[in-house]
DNA sequence: CGTATTATTGACTCCATTCAAAGATAGTGG
DNA sequence: CCACTATCTTTGAATGGAGTCAATAATACG
């Protein structure tokens, strides 16, 4: 169930935990992270509520972080992919404020939160790494309260060209991918119904913004959409 | 304009940076955390685009992180309270993401952002409740993103029930408090109106939630504001 | 005291939701 | 391999919550 990883020779060490560490940092470090088993869709890399696991990253696959509310609807805060982190909704009280499902096959690594601490000590740029991660994950959600006050054309434009771009700095293609997610799933996290979700992606269809069956996109004009995003007329 | 800060000393060590540090930690804490000049409404505690300062704490009045959208529109974050820490958005390319604007008359200390990572290997238990803080930060971001997706009446109750627990936990009213923000500037935070705040105001005035007039808030019927969060119908 | 900002109130509009029903896809077991 | 079922997707029509526009009123400020 828990290998070693060797984080130098694992193909994400520029985006994962990794990044801006020297090799003896990193060698420090692979000896602490474990590479856990591989999930299917619908299964949980850890639950609301759970005690803190540690911080993990993806290593293949994606997965959504997911908070569920009071009124038992779930709220899908974020997708994640190789090489992301996810976590740190459990940091502030030791306990899990979300749950981590996988979206398809998945697999993840875990620096584990009881050696954290001790890694801090010994390894003195993680401290440091580990803050810049938490402030992306910051940042991120800032700028995903943004969108959501925008129109739903953009909300989706900008779905569409987020993920292109992180597959793409990832290695896979920008143009060509497949949604790991339904139609509820996107229109849950991007705040709108999933009728709607169907509607647009009919209608960048129509506006060969994008060729779209079932779950297989492709984008035809990336310019197109990202001129959806700057809905403005000055020339 | 620098002053130093005996963080034992101040009545927010629960709250604040010092919180889960031994006596000796927040002594060596306090050698490098800055009191900085009292501000006023509408100035800055740092701006978008600026170095990453470090991370700041309210000591006394109120601020808002705001951030500028490519739209030129403005969008109220969070509200920060005293004891309440900020800078989290610089972190991930020692460039702040945000602004942050004193809502009121506002004093604020500095941790720089130099000597944290010298403060990491003095204090072992530093870089752990700095991360707690980021915990918080994540989890009251997406609490943010859950409520937005809900009503407006909701989003309002929330709002004002937040800001009075929070109160209260600094050793003021829960009751009666003084909003620092304009109609605009709540609308915003909420993903509303203006005018829709201000209607919303009168109608929980009408229903004997709340007493408002201007900025000054009475909030008369706590659980009936709670109920307003639970719109179900089971006894 | 006069001016600028902020707040209230009403009428109208529209974007996205909801409801509803049909169609497509994928997975399962006989 | 095909039928069967559950899940997911598409499409249409009607509704409604909150936004926008506009005009007035109140408050704060110099």
């Amino acid at each position: 169930m828990t290998n070693k990883v060797i984080c130098g020779n694992c193909s994400l060490d520029n985006i994962c935990i990794p990044r801006g560490l020297n090799a003896h940092e990193i060698d420090n470090i692979s000896k602490v992270v474990k590479a856990r088993k591989i999930l299917q869709r619908a299964e949980f890399l850890y639950r609301q509520g759970d005690a803190l696991k540690g911080i993990l990253a993806i290593k293949a696959g994606s997965a959504k972080l997911v908070s569920n509310d009071s009124h038992g609807n779930e709220h899908i805060l974020s997708v994640l992919l190789p090489g992301e982190l996810l976590g740190f909704d459990g940091l502030s009280n030791n306990t899990h404020q979300c749950s981590a499902i996988a979206l398809e096959t998945c697999a993840f690594c875990l620096l584990p939160a009881k050696s954290i601490d001790d890694m801090f000590l010994r390894i003195p740029g993680l401290a440091r790494e580990l803050f810049r991660h938490t402030g992306d994950t910051v940042n991120n959600d800032h700028q995903q309260r943004v969108l959501n006050k925008r129109p739903a054309e953009e909300r989706l434009a900008f779905f569409l060209l987020n993920l292109s771009e992180r597959l793409e700095q990832r290695g896979f293609s920008a143009a060509s991918f497949r949604l790991s997610m339904t139609r509820q799933e996107i229109g849950n996290h991007l705040g709108l119904a999933l009728e709607t979700v169907s509607r647009l992606l009919k209608k960048f269809q129509q506006q060969n913004l994008i060729a779209i069956q079932n779950k297989s996109v492709t984008l035809l004009d990336i310019d197109g959409l990202k001129a959806l995003l700057q809905p403005c007329c000055d020339p």
